[in-house]
DNA sequence: CTTTTTGCAAATGATTTGCATTAAC
DNA sequence: GTTAATGCAAATCATTTGCAAAAAG
């Protein structure tokens, strides 16, 4: 599904910035919302930082890109969401690669994926516990 | 090892603050710099939150203390370190569960642990890619 | 007594909010 | 025309930096 029915479906504008936003995640996967900015701003001269962000917002809470927030660093975007993918980041330089899903599990074996020495492997499994699940809170979610 | 001992091998001093914080840790694990700030302030009346900031810093450089960084909320931090664990986080009430390593891949069942009903698992393997690897870049971390 | 840490003030960086103008539907 | 999105300004929140005074080793 192309990115303007993907906005029509989630009753969002299609608009000139979010086209943009849309065109510099396809070309260059991870980054942040300056860097989001300053390339949409070559295309539109007169776009502000904070409609990017709130942009960006909307398009994550309505699940058409995916926010990361790796540790030391400012929220990373990507367009590939919903596919279990995952991330290797080189201390050193910062490069993120994506990764699929390993066949065995990663916390236990410091399996070398992509040619990467990994010595820390974090997971954050995000739901809801037993408690929200019984009561309306996931409602709103 | 007792947190003091952590201190000296580490070659760090042994403070009011640094203990605090390490207490402060052990009442409540998965806080903030300001909840830490907050709780050290009872002990520490004329602390400051910047003294916090310094030395949660520093002793996750020493890796006497872990950061974890979920996307939308600050940074958190706890007293296990190096064990391999991960968390749940509830996307409702904010709840942060520790959980051990699963058998399975995590990213590819939607296991049930702790009655979560997970519907994201997001990995970050943190290490050095090739080109880092051959470099001396890795060698100043 | 030398080095490290602290507290304070100020700065930075990332992100959010409010509101009037403008563009999408 | 009505609703939603934009651009701008200002505010907020998390975090970092610089420096002189105080505490640790």
């Amino acid at each position: 599904m192309d990115f303007r029915t993907q906005l029509k479906s989630s009753n969002l504008s299609v608009t000139p910035v979010r086209l943009a936003i849309h065109e510099s995640l396809v070309q260059k996967s991870h980054i942040e919302a300056s860097q989001i900015f300053q390339i949409v701003q070559e295309k539109i001269q007169t776009t502000s930082i904070q409609a990017i962000y709130k942009n960006l917002n909307i398009l994550v809470k309505h699940g058409l890109i995916r926010e990361i927030k790796p540790k030391g660093m400012a929220s990373l975007y990507e367009m590939r969401v919903g596919d279990n993918h995952h991330h290797l980041i080189c201390r050193a330089c910062d490069t993120i690669l994506d990764t699929d899903c390993l066949d065995t599990a990663p916390c236990l074996t410091s399996t070398n994926p992509r040619g990467f020495v990994i010595d820390e492997a974090e997971i954050i499994f995000w739901g809801l516990c037993p408690k929200c699940q019984s009561s309306n809170k996931g409602d709103s979610l």
